[in-house]
RNA sequence: GGUCUGUUGGUGAAGCGGUUAACACAUCACCCUCUCAAGGUGACAUUCACGGGUUCAAACCCCGUACAGACUACCA
C-alpha cells in the first residue's frame, strides 16, 4: 500500500526533488528576541494599495518595529488574473510614500532581500509541491478528478436539499478512489486538483483563539479542500499560507475578517504538519456610509479616498494619514497623542487588545482635523520645504512662485505660526495656496472681491486715502492699530466695538468695519489672518497699488 | 440553507457586574477678538439594536429575535 502511494505522489508531483526536512533546514527558526514579532502583508500584485490594506499593512509594519521584529512583503501572485505589470513597484511606492519600508520580502519587480525567499509564490511552486507531496504519502491528500461542472452538480443538489454546500463526507466524489485508479488516471493524463483528506468532523467543536475578538467556537473543518489548483499547480490561498508562514517564521497573522470563517482550516493545516501555529489577528474592515445611508465596505472603484494615491495628490501630509491610521488601528491612541503631541510615535506601543473588533468608518473629517493640527505644529521653513515638493508635482505655477520668492514665502507661512498658540487652518499642501495666493501679485490678478460692509465708493476713497496718507504705521502692531482707532474716531466710527453695541445710531459703523474694508482691498477677502502681518509683508507701496486697484473696480 | 463576526450619541469610540455612560471629531451657544483659524467655557446618549432571563444591582453574564457584514470557488 506504501509502495503504491509513493507510486501516485511521484506521479502528481514529478518536480519535487527535496524532503519537508530540508527546508526546514533551509529556513531555521529566527534568532530573535523573546517577544519579536514577525509579520508579514501579502498582497496581489495589483499595482495600487486600497485603504484597508494600508491599514493591515501599517499595523504589521508597526508591531513588527514595536518589538525588534521582521516585516515581511510576500507577493501573493497565485492567481494570475489578479497580477498586473509592475504591480510591486506600484504597491512598494505607495507603501514607501507612507514611511512603512518592508525589512524583508520584495524590494522591487525582480529582486528581494532576505533569507527566507523566494517572497513571490509564484517562484515557490517546488516547495509547495513537497508539502503537498508528503501530504500525499501519508494519506492526508488525493487528486480529484472532478470538472467544474460535476462540482457545480453537487453544490445545486446541495442547494436544492438544503444541505450544508461544500466538497466533504459523501460529496467528496474522489476522496475514496482507489490508489490503482488513481495512478492510472493521472496516466492517461487526467487533469486533477490535489484536495486535503480532511481528518475533521463537523460535529465536534473546536476553540480557536483570536488576539482581538478573543475565542471563537468552531465546528471542525471536514471540507475537503482544494490545496494545489489543476491547469497551473500553484496552491490556493490555504495551503500557501500554511507553507509560506511556517517557512518564513511568521508569529503572528494579521488579516481582515473576511478570513475568520477559514481560521478552522487554517488551524487544521497546521495541527497536520505539527507546525508551530502562529498568532492570528482579524481586523475590521474599513466601511464607509453609502449614499443609500448604508455601511458598505469602502469600495477602490466607487470611493476616491479609498486608494492611498488620492491622499498623495489632495496633499494631505503623509504624517497626518499616519496618525489617522494610527488612531483607527488603537483606540487609545488619541489620548497617547494628547499627552504627547509630536509626530514621532515610535514610542506608543500597538496594542492587540485596542483594535476594535467591528469595522470602522473612514472619517475623512477626522482625518483633516488630525491634519490641520499637524500644521500647528510645524515650522515655516518645514512647510516650505514640504510644500515645494508636493507643488512641484501637482501646481507648478504656485512652485516656480515659492522658488523666486523663497524667503517672502517663509514668512507668509510664518504668520501667527511660531507662536504659543499658532493658526490652524491649513487642512493640505493643496489647500495652502487658497490661505495665501494674496501675498503674490502673481496670483492677484483678477481678484474676485467679497463684499465689505462699506460699499458706497466715496466713503470708501475717503477712508482709504485718509488711511494711506495720515494714519498708516508699519513698524508696532500696537501702534498700527491704534492709528486705526485713531482714524475711526476722526471719520465717525466707533473704534470701541462695545461702545458701538451701545448706541450703534451714533456712528457710521465700528473698526471692524474699517479693518473689513482694508483686508477686502488688499487681500479681496473677509477673512484672512491677523491684518497687521499681512500688510507688514505686503510693504507700503504694494499697499497703495492695491487700494488704487479696488477702487479702480467699485462702481 | 449552513458557519462565523459585529451592533454604545451625527461619527470614531472608552467601558469587562455598582461610573454623573470617559475621550476625540462634528454640531450649537457663549467668551476672547479688527475678520477668520485657533483657544476657553458650556450644551448635546434618562440610555448602550430589540425582547426575555440571572442578580440586591446588567451596556457589561445567559437565551432568543432583528439588522448589518463576511465566508460557503481550482479568488485572495
Amino acid at each position: 500500500m506504501d509502495d503504491k502511494l509513493k507510486i501516485l505522489a511521484d506521479l502528481m508531483f514529478p518536480d519535487v526533488t527535496k524532503t519537508i526536512l530540508d527546508y526546514e533546514k533551509m529556513y531555521p527558526e529566527r534568532d530573535l528576541k523573546e517577544g519579536a514579532i514577525v509579520s508579514r502583508f501579502a498582497p496581489s500584485p495589483t499595482g495600487f494599495v486600497h485603504m484597508g490594506s494600508l491599514l493591515s499593512a501599517f499595523e504589521d509594519n508597526k508591531v513588527a518595529k514595536d518589538t525588534n521584529g521582521v516585516f515581511i512583503l510576500r507577493i501573493e501572485d497565485t492567481d494570475q488574473k489578479r497580477s498586473v505589470e509592475n504591480g510591486i513597484v506600484g504597491i512598494l511606492n505607495d507603501l514607501k510614500n507612507f514611511d512603512i519600508i518592508p525589512d524583508e520580502g520584495m524590494i522591487d519587480e525582480n529582486n528581494s532581500v532576505g533569507n527566507y525567499g523566494p517572497y513571490i509564490q509564484s517562484e515557490r511552486k517546488e516547495i509547495y509541491h513537497t508539502f503537498a507531496k508528503s501530504l500525499v504519502l501519508r494519506g492526508l491528500a488525493y487528486p480529484c478528478f472532478c470538472t467544474s461542472s460535476e462540482l457545480d452538480e453537487t453544490r445545486e443538489i446541495q442547494e436544492l436539499n438544503k444541505e450544508r454546500i461544500g466538497y466533504y463526507g459523501s460529496f467528496a466524489k474522489c476522496r475514496n478512489i482507489p490508489v490503482d485508479e488513481a495512478i492510472n488516471r493521472i496516466k492517461n493524463g487526467e487533469e486533477f486538483v490535489v484536495r486535503l483528506k480532511s481528518p475533521g468532523d463537523f460535529n465536534k467543536k473546536i476553540i480557536l483563539h483570536d488576539l482581538v475578538r478573543g475565542d471563537i467556537e468552531f465546528p471542525e473543518n471536514d471540507l475537503d479542500i482544494v490545496l494545489i489548483k489543476s491547469t497551473d499547480k500553484l496552491p490556493t490561498y490555504h495551503f500557501a499560507h500554511l507553507v509560506d508562514d511556517h517557512l518564513m517564521r511568521v508569529t503572528h497573522v494579521m488579516r481582515g475578517e473576511e478570513w475568520i470563517a477559514s481560521f478552522p482550516i487554517h488551524d487544521q493545516l497546521f495541527s497536520i504538519f505539527n507546525f508551530k501555529k502562529p498568532n492570528y489577528a482579524h481586523l475590521g474592515l474599513v466601511m464607509k456610509i453609502d449614499e443609500s445611508g448604508t455601511r458598505r465596505k469602502l469600495s477602490k472603484r466607487k470611493d476616491p479616498e479609498a486608494s492611498v494615491e488620492y491622499y498623495h495628490q489632495e496633499g494631505i501630509p503623509k504624517e497626518a494619514v499616519k496618525l489617522y491610521l494610527m488612531t483607527v488601528a488603537n483606540s487609545n491612541f488619541e489620548e497617547w497623542l494628547d499627552n504627547n503631541p509630536s509626530d514621532d510615535f515610535s514610542d506608543f506601543k500597538f496594542d492587540f487588545k485596542k483594535v476594535s473588533a467591528s469595522g470602522s468608518l473612514f472619517d475623512v473629517l477626522k482625518l483633516l482635523n488630525i491634519s490641520k493640527n499637524y500644521f500647528g505644529r510645524q515650522k515655516a521653513s518645514t512647510i516650505y520645504d514640504n510644500l515645494l515638493v508636493w507643488t512641484s508635482e501637482f501646481d507648478k505655477e504656485f512652485h516656480d512662485l515659492l522658488v523666486k520668492y523663497k524667503d517672502y514665502s517663509i514668512k507668509v507661512f510664518n504668520i501667527e505660526r511660531e507662536v504659543e498658540k499658532p493658526r490652524k487652518d491649513y487642512t493640505s499642501y493643496k489647500s495652502i495656496r487658497n490661505f495665501v495666493f494674496y501675498m503674490y501679485d502673481e496670483l492677484f490678478k483678477n481678484p474676485t472681491y467679497d463684499t465689505p460692509k462699506i460699499t458706497d465708493k466715496k466713503e470708501i476713497e475717503t477712508i482709504l486715502n485718509t488711511y494711506y496718507d495720515e494714519y498708516l504705521e508699519l513698524n508696532d502692531k500696537d501702534l498700527w492699530f491704534s492709528k486705526i482707532k485713531e482714524m475711526c474716531d476722526k471719520l465717525g466710527y466707533a473704534s470701541n466695538i462695545k461702545d458701538y453695541k451701545k448706541n450703534p445710531t451714533n456712528y457710521k459703523g465700528n473698526v471692524s468695519d474699517v479693518t473689513g474694508l482694508i483686508r477686502v482691498s488688499l487681500t479681496s477677502k473677509m477673512n484672512t489672518p491677523d491684518l497687521f502681518y499681512i500688510m507688514e509683508l505686503l510693504g507700503k507701496d504694494k499697499i497703495k497699488e492695491r487700494f488704487t486697484k479696488y477702487i479702480n473696480t467699485i462702481k
